[in-house]
DNA sequence: TTTTGCGTTGCCACCGGTGGCATTATGGTC
DNA sequence: GACCATAATGCCACCGGTGGCAACGCAAAA
């Protein structure tokens, strides 16, 4: 048989099988008006002309583009467990996955998603934190028709659709395991004031101490940027000799490998000295030495459930949404950053 | 004015302007063949509208689609760079980026590749390493038209449109600022035995020693797999105590993390007992303590580079990739892992 | 004046699907 | 047998652009 250069179309297969373009369609898209014997037939030509229909006009056609979004703002790992999640879930179901980067300072930021989500004609958008955690721009997506789902640690009072990390499990499990090492004075630093995992982070950290009747000093809550030299910032502050925490927990894992150069700057021993567990579990943080305990989140499981609820809200329109919203929780990796409470501290107070 | 909720099209603009759309269309892709007085009309009609052409559409008439892919396989935080330089890039360009995870063992590594570009309707594709060194892929891409850019270290004979990275001068410079160090005996880890990038940098290694008549020697080359545990293994064969060599040459930073794990182990000091150095310039090579010397990859360049040749390949047609090739350089990044070679070493041959 | 040529513009078919509706086939009911 | 509901299929316009070609206006050439 003589292959054509030009991909078959959907009137090949309709002549092939003789039958009309209309009926090949509703096989395409499943319809089940469709006789069982005509589909098989039809089905056969498909399979033997290896006939795919072309997206765009069929996007032409019915105003769908068979893409998605992916919007994000600091390219991190994360973003990579994302996209895995976010591809394995999608190939399946014929969506192709467009991302887009944008700045979360930039003042244009929503017209800038907007427009992407507009030009790219997509069929809906994922946003990542922190970019998720702007009422506005979820808002806008909103007002524009466009589904979405956002990834964010915030369950605000909005109707949004989201995927929600619960942060308290890992967090309280974490907080016990220090505390049954003998800690009683824990450090935290933070993300960006404004940041609102972090802030989460922080609430559930200390909502999992008080059980413990203990509390987070102020004097050692610092706030950071999520980077390695602000970590290196805060440790320095928090580490002053003579009055300091025996722990340290920071709101990601860069922040605590930081916490780590300074440690050993400052002749601090980890885990004799001073335990520190992160958040994140990037690949390096047991990489580290020690390695570092830390908070690994259930990145991949989160991004296929978001992925699995877009496709509904886009197949089966906004009432899919109606107060849906998942929760993953991210979980404890105790390891050897983290040990027993020095028994002779600097100064009691 | 009345906001309509779909969005303008080409006839409203035509309309409005009081020509036809056939004009309109001639503007919107920057025609030679319309007055100058008309062009303006319908330019300022377009803004007054905002009106975008709906990309499905012109894909479907002009076989464009104004989407090109991205094909990686590991997820690394390479990845990332490369999606920002493109993205800056081709957003300028009116183009989107799609993105596609595939298994470089997979058996359908090239179908499954062509029916991405297909399905997607992409009208280019980059190709990343390590799938960018799969010959046979390229040629299926050639053969089906699509224009394409690989980005790899190596160059073959094939006439294939790549990105080079020149991996000699970063090299060069690290082996000379070992050497002068005092480090006579050195050892390399390389990635898997086929991996071209990994050959690479070992040929350019040897090159470089032998500038100043120095050999590799062959006990000193262990295999990795350019992860942490396989320099972990690499590490143990090749620091037995009784002969081992004074510096280290890991062909990623993340085995090179695994060798500082291992010399921690055995009460080696780097850079006092061994000095060491990585590739790729990791964020976290800056974290590690202490500092891991390193060669940084210009990434973000790169596929800036890769891009523009992308975009000019789709537009002026494979002519433009006759006899094209672009060369990037890496860097070296001295930093506080490698120090002078130990003047007592433990045993002489 | 007519012809020629070029710069500019418009008409219409077409890209490859889908939606709405008409049409035909089928089977059950009275 | 006539009637009707329902299942299955086909026809044709249409989505919003682009390509090919004809047509038009106007100036230079014949």
């Amino acid at each position: 048989m003589v292959e054509r250069s030009r991909p078959p179309t959907i009137n090949d297969v309709a002549n092939q099988a003789g039958v009309s373009k209309r009926t090949v369609s509703r096989v395409i898209n499943r319809s089940t008006l469709v006789n069982e014997a005509t589909r098989s037939r039809v089905q056969a030509v498909i399979e033997q002309l290896n006939f795919t229909p072309n997206r765009q006009a069929r996007g032409l056609a019915a105003s769908r583009s068979f893409l998605i979004g992916l919007v994000y703002d600091v390219p991190t790992l994360f973003i990579n467990d994302v996209q895995k999640g976010i591809l394995s879930v999608c190939g399946d179901a014929g969506y192709e996955l467009v991302v887009h980067a944008c700045h979360i300072e930039s003042d244009h930021l929503i017209d800038d998603v907007t427009q992407f989500v507009d030009r790219a004609k997509l069929d809906g958008v994922i946003v990542l934190p922190p970019i998720a955690e702007i009422g506005d721009l979820a808002r806008s997506l909103d007002n524009a028709g466009c589904p979405f789902v956002r990834f964010t640690s915030e369950l605000g009072d909005e109707p949004w659709k989201l995927v929600v990390t619960n942060h308290l499990p890992a967090i309280t499990d974490m907080t016990s395991h220090l505390v049954k090492l003998g800690h009683r004075k824990m450090g935290f630093i933070s993300g960006p004031r404004d940041n609102i995992s972090s802030q989460k982070r922080q609430e559930m950290f200390v909502q999992a101490l008080a059980r413990y009747d203990l509390e987070l000093s102020r004097d050692w809550v610092v706030e950071g940027a999520f980077t390695y030299q602000s970590g290196v910032k805060a440790a320095r502050k928090l580490l002053s000799p003579e009055y300091r925490p025996t722990a340290i927990f920071a709101a990601n894992d860069e922040m605590a490998f930081g916490v780590m150069h300074v440690a050993h700057e400052m002749g601090l021993k980890i885990p004799d000295d001073l335990s520190l567990v992160g958040f994140d579990g990037t690949p390096f943080s047991s990489f580290v030495i020690p390695a570092l305990s830390t908070i690994r989140r259930q990145t991949g499981e989160m991004a296929q459930l978001g992925t699995q609820k877009l496709l509904a809200l886009i197949d089966e329109g906004p009432d899919a949404a109606r107060g849906f919203e998942t929760m993953v929780s991210p979980q404890y990796v105790p390891r050897a950053s983290t040990g027993p409470a020095p028994i002779a501290q600097p100064i009691s107070f």
